[in-house]
DNA sequence: TATAATTTCGAAAACGTTTGCGTATTTCTT
DNA sequence: AAGAAATACGCAAACGTTTTCGAAATTATA
């Protein structure tokens, strides 16, 4: 009922073998035209479609990828989903779409639940509370193709995706002390997986060329709960050497910074330079408009596409090379870092 | 290689028929403790995943439920999606997700994807340009469960859910001309959609209770594209008579007026008031924050994959009823709209 | 014209499950 | 103790494809 017409029912209909009909739909050059028309107007007319799954038994293959991130609320990762999108559905590929809400369990749940040969490649970024990588090196001893972007893992050789994390930090908060702070504070989820360590590089380096003396008490992790994180910025900013400039690495701690500000009705950039790695497109809207740090999202996405799809559709393929790939960030200038 | 071992080899380690070991690993009350403990360690040793396409093959159940919305990049959809998956992943559903992008004949094509029984159920939000439904109609016919919400479908006899469009439209205008509003706009995608129907109803009920005339120029059909929606925003509020109030039915359209807005450097909400339908988390930073109807994203995607689950998982359920369940919006009264 | 080559198709196995049915062994009746 | 009932398992078919191999029928070759 809910599945049509088999092909073994179209063959009979044709009085025809089902091997030949296979071929006929296929295109097969063992097959003449004349039965090749034949067969597809049948199929058109008793609106046949192939039943994936006895072809994806058939072939150990099913045309399927599994896209796991850590959120959807995110204009990022939403951003990166549109660029796989854009490519895999040219190549009649589905996407099997997983969110972790940054919880590590939740992950390893996911991540066994594809142990199975569902997807036939994972594309991820991996929460930022994953430190135990147990569950990964199992899908990938498995054979399953997986490429990382953005939140990668080191220990995993395969390809991945970042962008210029040390650069771009260093350059952002390059801008903040230019702009007149002295005190920049450095926000995080988590201190553990690999974009952060490197954004938190970039921030030191750039003190350090400018001689300023870092306080550890700076380089802030907070956490997935906003009401937290906006306490522990109001705390943070309420010390009486507290920062003057802060660099969020995650958008939604650039926006608590905002909502602890005004909290503290302390004024933003007056007081307070923010700038955030964000793929917000309405930060120029923000009350100020906010400087950030736009990553290269669809391009990530797209990227990544391409590479799966190479490896799965061409026959004899490498497994996918051990490097990182890096595509630039584009630093955008707004108020909230506008030197009084 | 990359799928692991058969139940057919694992009953084979075993000494056992595949049957014996199908049924063990299914807990049938048929098989033996003593065999069944036998089974479940011999399988954890192997590291044995049962193949899913085989399965389905046989069930004629796939495990997976389509999703298809208008846009990732968009706080409702992503809610939605996030509720639809908190409900799922519980039992064990996969979720194939698709984004139109507002495109009909993109729609259409995953339609069609779908009609091979890949999936066991849909739930989708049309695109604003879907005028057309014989596509929707034909997986409808298939026996397809299908289930529309926000961007429901009247013509397909399924269960749908809504918001109150027509109501909280109405109170959002109330609001607007009790803040002093002479001359309120109506921003929408398409004319076509049912809840833009609903939506510009309630704002013309509004207005005639009010006893205000309106100008069927200020009832504006806007497209996808940013820039052209800031130009046509640019010239409406450039009119002499120009609009005091802007009421969007879509969250990108109220960001358009914001920055037509400040190109015309017109103070909100001195000259301008605007309030929108939108799930942004942070309306309230916006400058100045906007006031907002926000939808209940989370809750309307758990009850779809509630009633699907039900559906999909309990024996001789009867097809998704024909009715309209409508969950109430909530007005966020913010700066946009303050009086003077 | 007889043979080889080509074209066109069919039979059957295989992918990895689940399940109806049959059967051997054990346990329960009286 | 002899038959009935319950327990525990195996055989084989089925789901809907694709593909290997083989075999007709047609055409080309010598």
């Amino acid at each position: 009922m809910v599945s049509g017409i088999s092909l073994k029912e179209l063959a009979a209909e044709l009085n025809l073998a089902p091997s030949t009909v296979s071929r006929a739909l296929n295109d097969s050059y063992e097959i003449s035209e004349q039965t090749k028309k034949r067969v597809l107007s049948m199929a058109e007319k008793l609106n046949y479609h192939p039943n994936p799954f006895a072809r994806s038994l058939r072939e150990n293959k099913s045309k399927t990828i599994a896209v796991i991130i850590p959120e959807r609320i995110n204009n990022f990762f939403a951003q990166v989903m549109d660029g796989i999108e854009s490519i895999t559905q040219e190549h009649g590929y589905h996407l099997l779409v997983y969110s972790t809400h940054e919880d590590l369990e939740k992950e390893k749940k996911i991540v066994n639940l594809l142990l199975n040969g569902r997807a036939d490649a994972i594309v991820m970024s991996i929460s930022s509370q994953t430190s135990d990588i147990s569950h990964l090196k199992k899908l990938y001893d498995r054979g399953l193709p997986i490429l990382f972007f953005d939140r990668i893992c080191s220990e995993i050789p395969t390809t991945k995706f970042i962008t210029n994390d040390f650069q771009s930090t260093l350059e952002a908060t390059r801008h903040l002390i230019q702009q007149g702070c002295k005190r920049p504070a450095f926000l995080m989820l988590s201190e553990d997986i690999s974009i952060t360590k490197e954004r938190h590089r970039g921030f030191l380096a750039a003190l350090k060329e400018a001689g300023i003396e870092h306080n550890p008490a700076f380089s802030k992790v907070c956490c997935q709960k906003e009401e937290t994180n906006i306490e522990i910025l109001t705390e943070l900013l309420s010390r009486a050497d507290r920062p003057d400039g802060i660099l969020a690495s995650v958008e939604k701690l650039a926006l608590a910074s905002y909502h602890a500000a005004k909290k503290l009705k302390m004024r933003i950039p007056g007081e307070l330079k923010v700038i955030s790695f964000s793929n917000m497109g309405i930060a120029g809207l923000l009350n100020p408009s906010l400087t950030t740090i736009i990553q290269p999202a669809c391009t990530i996405g797209e990227e990544c596409a391409k590479i799966l799809i190479k490896k799965l559709t061409k026959p004899n393929q490498p497994d996918l090379p051990n490097e990182v790939i890096t595509i630039p960030s584009k630093l955008i200038i707004r108020e909230s870092t506008l030197a009084e």
